[in-house]
DNA sequence: CCCTATATTGACCGATTGGTCGGGCGCCGC
DNA sequence: GCGGCGCCCGACCAATCGGTCAATATAGGG
């Protein structure tokens, strides 16, 4: 009992697992079948269930395993060194490639959570935003204790805006691209440049910044 | 034939699709059985057959309808008037609300532009879309043309970072709420103020603005 | 060689799915 | 009164759903 197999471990098991991942990744819960996975996966569908009890069990795993793979890659993103300026641009970077890289992992994790009505793994999904945004904030924080970034703002309220403006850059891309006013649909480095520019720098001239405060 | 009846007219078709649009908002198309619906609405599952050929036509009518609806809503909220920052704040306040007045819609249009494997009705749920960032984008290249706007950022990138900000908001409020950190998750109009005031001002006190230049 | 444990399968199950059909109910013009 | 027509329903259909099961193939250890 217990010696590592030289043959593959769970071959089997990944197998059906990148299957469902692929197939949950596109399409919701309810519209794959068993059927559809084990064909995917080239097996059959009474061997699924001999490595998985039952679909929703199948599907938390999937779950799991995306969550735990994207949470690894996103946290990439943050662990970063020099000013709190450049923290912030090497985050906005990585963040967003970081999505585009693995978009079936976003879209598995981000339906999770937009579900309403069948939060069967809600609580876990939620996992991986926690880590990233509490680590957003916290850049934002030193930066305010450094004299580096303005000390009137509050550090989750840019954090939800940067994550946000990389998530809706994400889910919105394909509609963005045929924009003709949308240069930038198709280079996410240079739309985060221009992202964290405006958010240090801000939309109004420095000549005229006084008269906004009024 | 034509003439106008006294009695509501399609008030049963009404109910069906009020039925629809609950169930379809909460879950996925697959999700939603026709018995389902029918059982919301209080009629049989085949008198749902005598207003609608099938459930793809169904999903299609609700579908048209809450994204008809959305746009009007949406739309209401760039239509202002005074100066450019006073037209960038009431935007931001009433479009956030329009989305958290109106939840079902949101859902149903947003799912099914990220639906990547079933596309049913992609085009027509992403009209509503170009109209507000459209209109979006035009009251920032007025404002540049005033010169009440720096001149150097493209407006386009900007409707999408205050669009991204409110959808990420709504589709993330949920999670952000139990945050201890985040102040803003009941306060939309708070959120919109503090984003805009970021927009507009950004990050970085005066005094240093122009190290970032460099 | 056999024995055991794991992998894998096709055939099958009851339940539910989207969709159909024939007929009943009620109202309105004739 | 009486057709006709829109509305509505229970019963039914084949197909598919998630899931089970008994039977096989395939190994490796003794």
């Amino acid at each position: 009992m217990g010696e590592l197999p030289l043959t593959l471990e769970g071959e089997g098991r990944q197998r059906i697992l990148a299957a469902a991942e692929k197939l949950f990744s596109d399409k919701a819960f309810d519209a794959v079948s068993m059927n559809a996975i084990a064909l995917q996966a080239g097996i059959s569908k009474a061997n699924i269930y001999h490595y998985f009890p039952n679909k929703d069990a199948l599907y938390l795993a999937v779950l799991r395993a995306a969550s735990r793979n994207l949470q690894k890659l996103l946290n990439d993103a943050v662990d970063a060194h020099g000013t709190v300026v450049e923290v912030l641009r090497h985050f906005a970077r990585c963040h967003l490639q970081a999505l585009l890289d693995r978009p079936e992992l976003v879209r598995l994790v981000w339906r999770e959570i937009l579900e309403k009505g069948a939060p069967r793994a809600r609580e876990f999904a939620e996992q991986g935003f926690a880590d990233v945004f509490s680590a957003l904030v916290a850049v934002l924080e030193s930066g305010q204790a450094r004299g580096e970034l303005r000390a009137d703002f509050a550090p989750a309220l840019v954090a939800t805006l940067m994550l946000g403006a990389n998530v809706f850059f994400f889910q919105s891309r394909d509609i963005l691209r045929h924009y003709p006013a949308v240069g930038f649909a198709d280079d996410p480095a240079g739309y985060d440049a221009g992202i964290v520019e405006i958010l240090l720098r801000g939309l109004i001239p420095e000549s005229s910044a006084d008269t906004v405060r009024a």
